[in-house]
DNA sequence: AGAGTGACACGTACGCTGTACGTACGTCAA
DNA sequence: TTGACGTACGTACAGCGTACGTGTCACTCT
């Protein structure tokens, strides 16, 4: 057994939450899954709220990035977007840690340097480029919060929402007339819709920027 | 004083919520602060999830709804989108647990049909509709989380974000360069810039819309 | 009038939580 | 050898959600 380090916590950490939901985490059972007294763990992490804190920094450091140089930018956004949603499968559970706990540290700066680059190489200026990133990661924090939020399992991409709910046509004539569109949801599809939209949003607008300056 | 109830219970919690944060809530201290004993509150509520689901149903039922018929849709647009934001200054500590629990009951459906309503009367068909729809609630759900993150209090739209944290300008050329528009974070300016974003994106879809079918 | 019934406030108790503190044991420096 | 230090650990405490039992009303039905 290796010794006991910061690493080996938040990685058991990270295990726990995905096995068993980010509310069963609590440091005795972490301690348990490592095979150590409680106490031990503190020696490594200063306290629970800092072991969250690891924890989402750790599983934002593990975004990949598949970004294509050669790509016109408008797919490279999208790339990077998707990028953002792909952690969140690979670590459903503990997306919820991670956007609900707001950090500013080194490890959620590198994704967003790269996005800047993006839009600063697209043709967007500094204030631009940074309420475009705002906006797309509020889009993405959003989604993934919805998505987490209805499939704790992430499993199924289609799935029926609020099975047993039925709403009443008369007071609510749009939502009834629309239950098919609400019962069957595929994320993928409602993801991308919405990066379409944005994506196509800033291209109309840097049309502008650059008629309104040539 | 008045007999203990459902709503009252509901009450206190919000204002504990709001005086000392989500964190800080217990049903032992919601007890005290309405002078009863902890389980004379079970008689109104079966457990606390239920009670926090009711938190966040109350708050998102006190959504001001000042919809002018006569606007232009996409004004109509922007003004439920607002009418969003607003809550969360009304109950800033609040909305952390009402964008953090997935709720489907009636109460976020009024909303819901309303904004579908403007949509389709725009124009939009019932599939466009509720993606168009889902993103603009990522996109709400995304911002409010953010400025709830940031500025516990609200208090301050205008802040330095992240005051010590100094970046290297070589592993992060980018991000140095806009450190001053990092700094300066105007929430409501960042907030209206995603949401015109949105909006003129939506406006140009349903011309595409439109060309299409005539 | 008396008995029965249900709703509701409350106290006690159990198993769980985070973590402050003291202790014991390993390794390394002087 | 002696001391210091880092680390693992046990104990203990305050606080948590809530299951359960008890007491006290207002009310209904005989």
């Amino acid at each position: 057994m290796p010794p006991l380090s910061r690493a080996r916590i938040v990685s058991a950490a990270i295990d726990l939450i995905e096995r068993e939901g980010a509310d069963a985490i609590s440091m005795r059972r972490i301690a348990a899954g490592l095979g150590v007294g409680v106490m031990s763990l503190y020696n490594h992490v200063p306290n629970k709220a800092a072991l969250l804190d690891a924890v989402a920094e750790t599983v934002l450091s593990q975004l990949a990035f598949t970004d294509d140089p050669g790509a016109h930018w408008t797919e490279r956004v999208r790339i990077q977007a998707r990028a953002f949603r792909q952690i969140a499968h690979h670590y459903p559970r503990s997306t919820m840690v991670v956007v609900s706990r707001h950090l500013q540290s080194t490890a959620g700066l590198l994704p967003v340097e790269r996005a800047l680059a993006t839009l600063r190489e697209a043709g967007f200026d500094a204030q631009d480029a940074v309420h475009i990133l705002r906006t797309f990661i509020a889009f993405i924090v959003g989604s993934l919060l919805r998505e987490v939020g209805v499939t704790p399992t992430f499993a199924p991409t289609l799935r029926a929402e609020a099975p047993g709910v039925e709403v009443d046509p008369l007071l609510f004539p749009e939502v009834g007339a629309m239950a098919g569109f609400f019962a069957s949801y595929d994320h993928e599809e409602t993801f991308e819709y919405g990066l379409d939209l944005l994506v196509k949003a800033i291209a109309v607008r840097l049309e502008e920027r650059r008629g309104a300056r040539g």
